[in-house]
DNA sequence: AGAAGATATTTTAGGCTTAAAATAATTTCT
DNA sequence: AGAAATTATTTTAAGCCTAAAATATCTTCT
């Protein structure tokens, strides 16, 4: 009886994007989330320069490669590592040249190159990335296991929230 | 009885630090974090583009600023966005030239500077600060309330954790 | 086959970022 | 006061990052 007449209900996602108004809890929410990730990273990137004279672009860029030991092209490492194609090509010819990655055209593309850790490559990420886990593992030790595996959780669901906000717009 | 000669009871903190191992579940996290983080990133930076053609770095820089009325020294606006002291003077430098932040020596230190916004800059950052705060809303509307405050409270403990790790070392 | 559209990569111009060195002013110590 | 250490900022060199345009190749459609 008041189901016919009762405005239709309105969920969040209606609420935030039609609704223009009060979101600060969601603002400190994200600056948050990203004080704690910019403090992570720039301590990582700190304690690469420092430990193994090397950059965080080029550890993740040698990171999705030791994930994926048959190569991957230039495009698919710029769609993984979520940064543009030129960057790539740049970050990708410094590590050549220094003799830890190869660099071949793809049998069945020629506009394509595929790209994969060499021996020196394999050996100096397997280094890298034991101390990088430790650090990792001591930034989180004030977490209970599950707390961590809270987190995971709820980071996940921010994660799918956010591309489909995104989604929707590009 | 047992007490004496039990091993003395080892914390998550000393295992991560003293007992490189597995560490697993802790990458991921990371891994989660940043990509959670680098995706609504970019779509902010997008968006600030697309829509008021500014950079994310500027809108920050404004946006502490706006924080702060009676204005900033470089070095405070450098030590609250996290990022080198040579970096803010040249995005300092942009906005001033677009009229939208005013420069003027300390009063008390003839070495710094304080700067705040224009009446120019308040305005525009009002514009985008609104727009910002629907497109966050927006990201994290998959999130329920109680889901968000979970999260916030997840991550103050990381960033407590992360500072206490990184503290040790530098 | 040939044209039109899509895709992979590179190039270019501009901006952000850092670490380290240099400069200028302040504070501390004697 | 004067020297030494500290602090605020700028400069410099190198690297990361993007968007947009250009090039080469592939795919699709007729």
């Amino acid at each position: 009886m008041d189901g016919l007449l009762a405005p239709a209900p309105i969920d969040r996602e209606t609420t935030a994007t039609l609704r223009p108004g009060d979101h600060k809890a969601e603002l400190r929410l994200w600056l948050r989330m990203l004080t704690c990730t910019t403090l992570i990273e720039n301590g990582v990137r700190r304690r690469l320069r420092d430990t193994f004279d090397v950059t965080l672009p080029r550890f993740d860029l040698m990171a999705q490669l030791h994930k994926t030991p048959t190569g991957l092209t230039l495009g698919e490492l710029s769609q993984r590592m979520m940064v543009s194609n030129g960057n790539v090509t740049a970050i990708v010819e410094k590590l050549v040249s220094q003799g830890l990655l190869d660099r071949k055209p793809s049998l069945r593309d020629r506009r394509a190159q595929v790209v994969s850790l060499t021996a020196a490559g394999r050996g100096a990420f397997s280094q890298m990335a034991a101390a990088h886990e430790n650090w990792i593992a001591a930034t989180f030790s004030g977490l209970s296991r599950e707390e961590e595996e809270q987190l995971m959780a709820l980071l996940g669901k921010a994660k799918m929230s956010a591309r489909k906000s995104l989604g929707e717009v590009s």
